[in-house]
DNA sequence: CCAGCAGCCTGAAAGC
DNA sequence: TGCTTTCAGGCTGCTG
């Protein structure tokens, strides 16, 4: 399930084989989450940011064409196939095909579809609510112990629930939260965080990214980069998916509970 | 405005 | 063996 890591880690790869090329025809599957690929034709790519877990492929017409993988989004740059574009030749679960000048598609497969694509004009995301009101990027001077402070303290809600709210901070998604806070030893459904453990937290999260960053991306079921390498941070990892299994700092055993509907693992004696 | 939750999706794995 | 059920979960949009 991409994250910030894994979304960082496919810009990297994609930007300088994409910046300056120029769209062709462009196919689409018909669901409206993908649709909006078409609104590309005829642009060129003037370079391609990240902003939590969307990638922004910036366009020369004023546009910004925007993609979220969703759970099993992925994408590739291979040579063009066909002659025309044609998404049921080029393989299964292909959502969208990009056609660039000099012979090469970009591809985008989703197998599950919960990725979506849009074009919008040029930084007016009012559209896209989650965009609108992301937090800082992690890695930034502007995500600090007092900005989480002040993001988390007036919520009652549970610091796992507003971490993946994406407003308190950028691009955490289920892996990276439990890790951060295992790391911080706070109890993902502690509710009042105070402003020294917003430090310790705060660091954690920068923690875990950079080194998700490095390592790749965490690879625990569909995730692959842009040339189709699995991420190597799933060996890196202190209690997701290891529920049952002894903590790696107490010995205690790792308890599994359900938050938002989402699998949470912790260390109850670690984390309070 | 915010909290809570259904719905979107498919393939792998578990259960019967 | 083969069918059915469960599970994985980020984001959107609806409801109270």
């Amino acid at each position: 399930m991409p994250e910030l890591p894994e979304v960082e880690t496919i810009r990297r790869q994609l930007r300088p084989a994409l910046v300056n090329r120029e769209i062709g025809a462009v196919d689409a599957h018909s669901s409206e989450k993908f649709q909006p690929a078409l609104e590309a034709a005829g642009t060129t790519i003037t370079d391609l940011r990240r902003r939590g877990k969307y990638l922004i492929f910036d366009l020369d017409d004023g546009h910004e064409m925007l993609a979220h993988l969703g759970m099993t989004g992925s994408f590739r740059i291979d040579p063009s196939t066909t002659g025309s574009p044609d998404h049921e030749r080029v393989g299964p679960h292909v959502r969208a095909v990009w056609q660039l000048d000099g012979g090469e598609d970009l591809i985008f497969r989703d197998i599950r579809r919960f990725g979506r694509l849009r074009v919008v004009p040029a930084g007016e995301y009012e559209g896209v609510p989650t965009l609108a009101a992301m937090g800082p990027e992690p890695l930034s001077d502007d995500f600090t112990g007092a900005s989480l402070h002040h993001a988390v303290k007036r919520s009652t809600r549970a610091i796992k629930t507003q971490l993946l709210s994406q407003r308190p901070v950028a691009g955490v998604g289920n892996i990276y939260a439990d890790e951060a806070l295992f790391l911080a030893g706070i109890h993902p459904r502690r509710s009042r965080v105070g402003r020294d453990r917003c430090d310790t937290l705060a660091q954690t999260i920068k923690d875990v990214i950079a080194q998700g960053i490095d390592n790749g991306g965490t690879t625990l079921r569909d995730y692959v980069d842009a040339a189709g390498d699995e991420g190597s941070n799933q060996h890196a990892l202190h209690v997701y998916g290891r529920a049952g299994e002894p903590c790696d700092q107490c010995g205690e055993t790792l308890r599994s509970i359900v938050l938002d509907a989402r699998t949470t693992c912790f260390c109850p004696a670690c984390q309070t």
